[in-house]
DNA sequence: ATGAAAGCGCTAACAT
DNA sequence: ATGTTAGCGCTTTCAT
């Protein structure tokens, strides 16, 4: 099928226009411009019967930069995917194209080792820089060595490593935590629970902390937290409920899967939703199986990975100003109908 | 800050260990193993030591292989992302990194550019193959001309092309609408309506067949169809309601997002739902805007990647066996609150 | 206005 | 058990 000589390079050209490999490089290239119209139009006309293409490889070896950025983001997550769809769009203007692979989480030794072997393919192949959602915040030692040391540009997304500082795009999640609380209040709560992931996740703990801040300069307010995983959420969540003399009239949950399972537990135990308990989320990614739409935050991932991507794009460009970036982008509450106004008792 | 020697080649191994460029190739990649354990062990402190990695663009450029699969497939739906995130899997354990890049949708001539321009970027960069979701299916030839005439491995997924052949991963939708209706059915409703996309896209069209010729076969059961795009949802769908003497008592969509425009003009007439009309979606990824979960199919996205992967390397790898592949996977009805039995009138 | 030659990092055929 | 040399596709001096 097809057709097309095999491997067409410059001499290919060369040889059928009866000229050197240097001219067809300089008028292919448009580099060196002393060339007869006759000659240059002869090599165009060839290279383009020919279908000739550019060696990007060969470019790349010579000259140390290859437009490829290594991103490490999971697409498996809606958020995540909507980051790299954000970084994409960035990139297609400026000449890049993204090497992707991840890691979704590290929780073996495992997990390490591919890791690096999928930093070691973005290296082996000469990536001009990583964007990089961290799979962990703990182990952070393993970027470290494999990125850092070779002064590949880092950029960050969505989670922060203490120990590097490199630049970062994120979510503003004291200030979403905030939101949350004011919302709440503004619907007449005081007695509230947080759901997260506990300190170790900084998304969760800034959250948190924006929440509280609120809610401690808010008279008789009050906030329990507790942290799960999705295996416990449900007895977690009902051994809260009976610990409590007084039930919480409103849940700030850290993400929109986690707000899912709250949902459902509270469900099974009778209790209804918005009516006994309002509930509040964080992502405006919940699945298609609640069974009710989810007030939440949306946190423009969109956003997030354009800035990213032009983070990236100074760093590699060294067009860079200032020092080391960091830029919160604001998450607006989406109000949908987990979350109404208190009943004042009667 | 970092350190490390700039650029470390063999050749500096060469000159650290006292030996020829020669050797250390032929020690670090294993090959014409007669060397002394005493050189080998020094070759591979001092490698060790210097944190070498070999230049993959070199090997690709001598070999021809670069390991490196090109994707077009658009990481913006959740959908693709998670076929994305199917074909992840499979590339993890091959030694198989992709390179991401879309475009969208061809709607004018800007982005049949926009889309050559993307194939050269991964032809440049010498990918061994192409998984593609067909952006459009009537401009064939832009993705014939620059991949398959370069004989480049070329998979389809999620669309198939009437004028190319070459292997092919989706989903069995003639199916879903088969077991869409055979549900429908056996909740009692009869009377049917399909809201398309029109007979371009294949997807919709084939799910209306299978859907068709359960009905045909089933007494006193009928199905009007109509076609629609985001923007005329609401009017199409009002004006079908008007012309009817009997209204549908179900409606089968050809996507979810088509199903929440549905749902949601449904309700602004003031029916309820499932109620009066009961609705169902297509592919599991309905947003959580909608104020009712949906009953939908989930097309187990993830697997038609793997299935993709699979066939990719198949053919990269010179192992497929037999003539053109195409492997469909029969969606499967997700139960939820949408639709449920029809009530008899009183 | 064009050519010749060196070199990028590495492999492989051909020595010794 | 190790070295020499050519070559992959291309750019870039340094000629003429």
């Amino acid at each position: 099928m097809a057709g097309l000589k095999e491997n067409v390079t410059m001499k290919t050209i060369a040889e059928e226009a009866g000229v050197t490999l240097t001219t067809v490089s300089r008028i292919l290239s448009n580099k060196g411009g002393k060339y007869a119209d006759k000659t240059k139009k002869k090599i165009f006309a060839i290279a383009d019967r020919l279908k000739y293409r550019p060696n990007a490889l060969v470019l790349g070896m010579q000259t140390g930069e290859t437009g490829t950025a290594g991103v490490m983001i999971p697409a498996s997550d809606f958020f995540y995917s909507q980051i790299i769809s954000g970084i994409h769009e960035v990139f297609l203007n400026n000449k890049t194209i993204m090497l992707l692979s991840w890691n979704y989480a590290i929780l073996k030794k495992e997990d390490e080792l591919l890791e690096r072997r999928i930093i070691h393919q973005l290296v082996d192949r000469r990536v001009d820089g990583i964007i990089l959602r961290p799979s962990c915040e703990e182990f952070e030692r393993s970027y470290f060595e494999e990125i850092w040391e070779r002064n590949i540009p880092l950029i960050l997304v969505d989670r922060e490593m203490a120990k590097i500082s490199t630049d970062f795009a994120g979510t503003d999640d004291e200030a979403g935590g905030k939101a949350a609380a004011e919302y709440l209040i503004s619907l007449g709560h005081r007695n509230m629970l947080f759901v997260g992931a506990g300190n170790s996740v900084s998304t969760s703990r800034h959250r948190e902390t924006g929440f509280r801040k609120v809610l401690s300069e808010s008279p008789n307010a009050c906030c329990k937290s507790i942290s799960t995983d999705q295996k416990n959420a449900k007895e977690s969540l009902l051994n809260f409920f009976k610990q409590q003399t007084s039930r919480p009239t409103a849940v700030f949950c850290y993400n929109d899967p986690v707000a899912e399972w709250v949902v459902s537990s509270v469900e099974e135990t009778g209790l209804s939703i918005p009516g006994d308990i309002s509930i509040i989320g964080f992502g405006n990614d919940s699945s298609g199986n609640c069974n009710i739409p989810l007030t939440t935050f949306d946190q423009h991932p969109q956003k997030i990975g354009a800035i990213a991507a032009q983070m990236y794009l100074d760093r590699v460009n060294g067009t860079a100003v200032g020092g080391i970036r960091r830029e919160l982008v604001a998450p607006d509450l989406v109000t949908r109908a987990s979350a109404r106004p208190l009943n004042k008792p009667a």
